[in-house]
This record gives structure tokens, sequence and C-alpha cells, in this order.
DNA sequence: TTTGACCTTTGACCTAACTCCAAGGTTTAT
DNA sequence: ATAAACCTTGGAGTTAGGTCAAAGGTCAAA
């Protein structure tokens, strides 16, 4: 049994963020002190756990909260359920993935065309270039 | 000499956008009619295909404040500086992009070790590790 | 002349995921 | 006993780049 510092501490968070948890449904810790402190127990640590692994892949917290409702309920769901949400994430991914390399390569073809010496940019490629495409 | 809504239009924003950029020092309007009104002349409308240009290539809308004052002023800038942005931009998305390029295996690699069949997830291997890495 | 499409300003709201603050109550250590 | 270090709540602020609404002034067409 925990205090909402211990936890956090023992988790690398704020205390802030088990509240900010806790608020949008996530993690509510099992019960509370007769003077209203959180007290969170072993399986809320373990369910902390598994929502920072999940954020460490990528997920957001909405994703989050529906893995964890099917981690709540597993044989209510299938594998292909899963396995479908972590291969849309990945197709999400992969799509600001190959839009972050077009933009990464646009921005090196502009700035191989800039002779980048010490000279003044009255005459440079790439402030032309943006100018007047 | 345009006003904000015939502007806009012809740039494919909204009016909102321009009163936006001008609240951020990106786009003074040339002047203001008797009544108030926003008058934007060519070269300003030619900034603002600047800003949309730069802010397509990925630049930041500060970042694109920085490219602005250069080009109000090539002479008192060498093309190292430009091309320094430039590449410094093409740095910071090729981080971003490694990093999500390793996150994206990681979700591969997840999604591969589940069957993605249709029985119940009570075995299923993403679960798994996401509760106990 | 009256409708409707413009324009003005100020200021609130949006997403995401926190983070911080204030004002007060509790626990712990010395 | 008292000060430090915790805990509570509610609500505001952060970043980025807008977007919208309200309340009012202006302008062109029918
Ligand atoms: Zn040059
Ligand atoms: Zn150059
Ligand atoms: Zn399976
Ligand atoms: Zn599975």
């Amino acid at each position: 049994m925990y205090k909402i510092g211990e936890l956090a501490a023992a988790c690398k968070v704020k205390p802030d963020t088990l509240r900010f948890y806790e608020k949008n449904g996530l993690l509510n810790p099992a019960n509370r002190s007769d003077k209203g402190y959180r007290i969170y127990s072993d399986d809320d640590a373990q369910q902390l756990r598994f929502i920072l692994r999940a954020k460490a892949m990528g997920f957001s917290l909405s994703d989050i909260r529906e893995l964890l409702n099917i981690e709540a309920s597993r044989s209510d769901w299938a594998c292909a359920d899963v396995k479908g949400m972590v291969e849309a994430k990945a197709l999400e991914l992969q799509t600001k993935i190959d839009e972050m390399t077009r933009l990464r390569d646009s921005l090196q073809e502009l700035a191989d065309a800039c002779c980048g010496g010490p000279e003044s940019a009255i005459h440079c490629s790439i402030l032309d270039t943006l100018e007047t495409k």
C-alpha cells in the first residue's frame, strides 16, 4: 500500500500525474485513508506500470484507456482486436514518418543548393526559393 | 491592394489566421483604410506566400520570424547562417524520425508476436508484454 | 432602405498531457 | 511542540497554431 508520493517516486512520475490519470479514468487508487489520502495497492502499481509502458510504446492516453478496458476483461476480446490496435498505431506512426521524411528531404535539397559560404546572403538560393517558388 | 478576406481567400487561409500572424509579428498589413480595415499590398501577399511555403517545409512560426528577419536585410547575413538554420531543421526532423522509427519497430515486434486470431485474448502476448515487461 | 456579406476588437476555446499554485489539513521527525 | 514534508481540492497555466463567438461598424446590391 502506497501513498501517492511513494508510488509516484517508485515509478518516477509526479504525484500530479497520478491525480491526472485518476481524473481521466486511467488509474483509480484502491481506496482512501480515513483522512482522505489516496491509497494505492500493488495491483494499482502494476496498472501504472502498464500505463507507462504503453505510453513509452507511443500509445496516447485514450489508446491506453482502451487497452486497459481490454486488459480488464481479456476474455471479452479477441487477439485480433488487440493486434489490430497495435498495427493501426504502427501504421499511424509510419504515416507520420513518411511525411517527416519527405519534409526532411525537401529541406536537405534546399540546403544542398546553398553555397553556405561566409559572404552575404543577397544571392542565397534558399531565400530565393522561399520567396518565389 | 487586398482586404483581409481577399488575401486570405487567395492564399487559402482564414482571415483569423492573418490576424494571428499579425499579432505574432509575422505579417503587418501595409496600411489601414480610413475606417480601420486592414489593407494588404502585393509585397504583403508575397510575404504571406513566403510564410506559407516555409511552414510547408516544416518551419515553426518562430523559425519563420527569424527567416523573415534575414530576408528583410539579406546583406546583414551570410549564406552560412541561412544554410545552418535549414540544416539544423533537417537534423531536428531526422532526430524525430529516428525516434518514431524505433517506436514503430517496437510496435511491429509487439504485433508480430501476437497470433491475431479470433479466439479470446486471455493468452495475448501483447497484453502480457505490457503487463509485465 | 434594408438585407447580407464584409470588417473591427476582445477574449475564450481547442488538443495533449501534464504542471503548478493557493489555501488548508495531516503526519513525521526532532 | 513545532517545523518540515506530506496530503487534499479546485482551478489556472503551459505549448503551438490557430479557430470561433459576440457585439458592433461598414459597404454593395436590389
Ligand atoms: Zn551563397
Ligand atoms: Zn545561401
Ligand atoms: Zn492469440
Ligand atoms: Zn494476442
